[in-house]
RNA sequence: GCGCCUGUAGCUUAAUGGAUAGAGCAUCUGACUACGGAUCAGAAGGUUGGGGGUUCAAGUCCCUCCAGGCGCGCCA
């Protein structure tokens, strides 16, 4: 089905034949949408703007759907639905599986790559913000219609392995026997020792060579670390309700054998060159190169990231990359999707795009640490928001605060303002829901409501009051909002969009009673309550937050 | 030094080049034996960091300056 703007843009786009420029209307008493296409096209042809919109109203033809249109201002052209279109459109997207969000004309593969939290470090606030908007675009992307791919790139790979099983042979622990606070226990007391002991490191670093090549204790010990850490992952991930299982996991590891061949066949295809001992790739215009192989011969994350590119476009089939990774990335990605577009290893029908968000920031506005200036565990934030709340609006509090600013910028991490059961928050918009729920169980105690009402031919005939046609209208806009979020990976939007719902249903609760209405009226508002409690319940799944019937 | 990001009301923040910059919190004023007040209605609060420019129209695009953050060859 296509949404009410759907239909409007294109009986605009068809008699126009450009886009027309459509916008929500800035003030109510201005309609629903305004079309400002009008002042562009006037003053391309040199003519007066409001004769433009004059024809154009002539031209569109949609009497079934709008109010007649009317030319305000410098000539703006007003909007407004019917009542009676706003509720067949509402009405068909409650009939809807998808509650009228558009399925994709063209499903794509698309992997997202999220979370990646390191083995042996314990998941910190850094994690926190890549696992809850990589969760929120995969649901988005899904619910589309596309398959997504989800990949959690763990660190179980890299220089730190050798001195954390070398500290474990020394100290003589039964790798089976560790859990994650004990394993980062054991981190710290490798790294101590690698920095003051340098027969430790020399052991250490010749411990990543018998790592590397598969030496069966090492691997033993290795594989041991990684299966503890990733039960804390696990635990982490049911707790914050994400999507991610072991299925998802990618980890740097399982690009280890391709690595060499990835800096080959770079060298071979002249993208790579040696330089001061290291292969390098030069990007164009960028005075810093991109490190493939080090002079060393070991490899960094540029090689893994580029053999990962390879593996999901040659063996996952991706037709689309996104990377949930923290904005300070956003120049390492640029050198490796150019690298990789360079070798032709990622066409220019496959876009790569990294959203890169900011930082959470501690209570003096700096960098989320702990006194002792270490990084703040997830586990420890998430403890105490569950002192402030109940686990489930505990986590609805955290992933909306997280959700609902824009990507790129920084944040505090304020437990107090998130967990507010009033203003735009995960809580208050759990209460909404919870609400409307309450009406519908007790509407349907008492024999009023029941599912089968929507077996009717559409709502009851009858006029709409003020709150509810603001809130029929914006029930519609579900469908263009999950669009919007899907096109520019942005969650802060839906966000906005279901605080505006909430608002707009507490306005309608507040003033159309709905039990105590006459049948006719209380049926409609009960289908409307129902309504939103749909839209409240699936726009907050897509955020990765459940909308409990109760609080 | 080069590059990227950020700067909007006391605080937190929204705004695909469009009308009077929209909200929330806090503040003030109203509405409670209530379809759960964990609420709602209203008021007040802005030279969108400064200065230029482009445009019929700029928070948004361009230039410049200021402030803060981050990144810049062998950690990931």
């Amino acid at each position: 089905m296509s949404s009410l703007y759907d239909q409007l843009y294109d009986r605009f786009a068809t008699a126009l034949g450009t886009d027309p420029e459509l916008r929500p209307a800035g003030r109510p008493e201005f309609g629903h949408y305004q079309s400002n296409v009008a002042l562009r096209l006037a003053n391309e042809q040199g003519r007066k703007p409001r004769d433009v919109a004059a024809e154009i109203v002539a031209q569109v033809d949609l009497a079934d759907l709008c109010e007649p249109l009317s030319i305000a201002g410098p000539g703006f052209i007003n909007i407004r639905f019917t009542p009676a279109a706003l509720q067949a459109a509402l009405w068909a997207q409650l009939h809807d599986a998808a509650l009228g969000i558009a399925q994709t004309a063209t499903p794509g593969r698309v992997v997202v790559d999220y979370s990646a939290p390191n083995v042996a470090k314990p998941m910190h606030v850094g994690n926190l913000r890549s696992t809850i908007i990589g969760d929120c675009l995969a649901r988005v992307l899904m619910s589309q219609g596309h398959t997504v791919i989800r990949q959690n790139h763990i660190g179980d790979w890299g220089t730190q392995f050798g001195m954390l099983v070398e500290q474990i042979l020394v100290e003589g622990v039964d790798a089976a026997t560790l859990d994650l606070d004990s394993s980062v226990a054991l981190y710290k007391r490798a790294q101590a020792h690698f920095a003051e002991d340098e027969a430790f490191a020399e052991a250490a670093r010749r411990r990543v060579v018998a790592l590397q090549a598969g030496d069966p204790e090492t691997r033993r010990i290795w594989q041991a670390l990684i299966d503890v850490s990733k039960a804390g992952f696990n635990r982490a991930y049911r707790r914050l309700g994400v999507l991610l299982t072991d299925d998802d996991l990618a980890g740097e590891s399982i690009y280890n054998s391709l690595l060499p061949a990835v800096a080959e066949d770079l060298a071979a295809l002249g993208v790579a060159v040696e330089d001061q001992g290291a292969l390098v790739v030069f990007v164009d215009g960028d005075d810093a190169p991109l490190i493939v192989r080090k002079s060393d011969g070991g490899f960094g994350y540029a090689a893994t990231d580029l053999a990962a590119i390879r593996y999901r476009l040659g063996t996952l089939g991706a037709t689309r990359l996104i990377y949930v990774v923290g904005a300070p990335q956003a120049h390492h990605f640029q050198q490796v999707f150019w690298t990789a577009r360079k070798a032709g290893w990622l066409p220019a029908s496959v876009p790569a795009e990294h959203v890169g968000f900011g930082s959470v920031l501690g209570p003096d506005g700096k960098m989320f640490k702990t006194r002792e200036g270490k990084a703040v565990s997830l586990d420890s934030l998430l403890d105490e928001a569950e002192q402030v709340a109940a686990p489930d609006v505990a986590m609805a509090a955290v992933k909306y605060a997280d959700l609902s600013n824009s990507l790129h910028k920084d944040y505090v991490f304020d437990l107090d303002r998130m967990t507010a059961t009033t203003g735009n928050t995960g809580p208050y918009l759990q209460y909404a829901h919870a609400r409307a729920h309450q009406i519908l169980r007790k509407a349907e105690a008492e024999g009023y409501w029941s599912p089968a009402l929507l077996d009717a031919a559409g709502f009851p005939a009858g006029s709409l009051e003020p709150a509810e046609e603001a809130l029929v209208l914006q029930l519609t806009k579900f469908p263009d909002t999950v669009a919007e979020v899907g096109a520019t990976l942005q969650p802060h939007r839906l966000c906005s969009y279901l605080f505006d719902l909430a608002t707009a249903m507490s306005a309608f609760y507040e003033q159309c009673p709905v039990l105590k209405a006459e049948p006719a009226v209380r049926t409609t508002r009960l289908l409307l309550c129902h309504a939103v409690q749909r839209v409240l319940a699936q726009g907050l799944d897509l955020l990765g937050i459940v909308a409990p019937d109760r609080m």
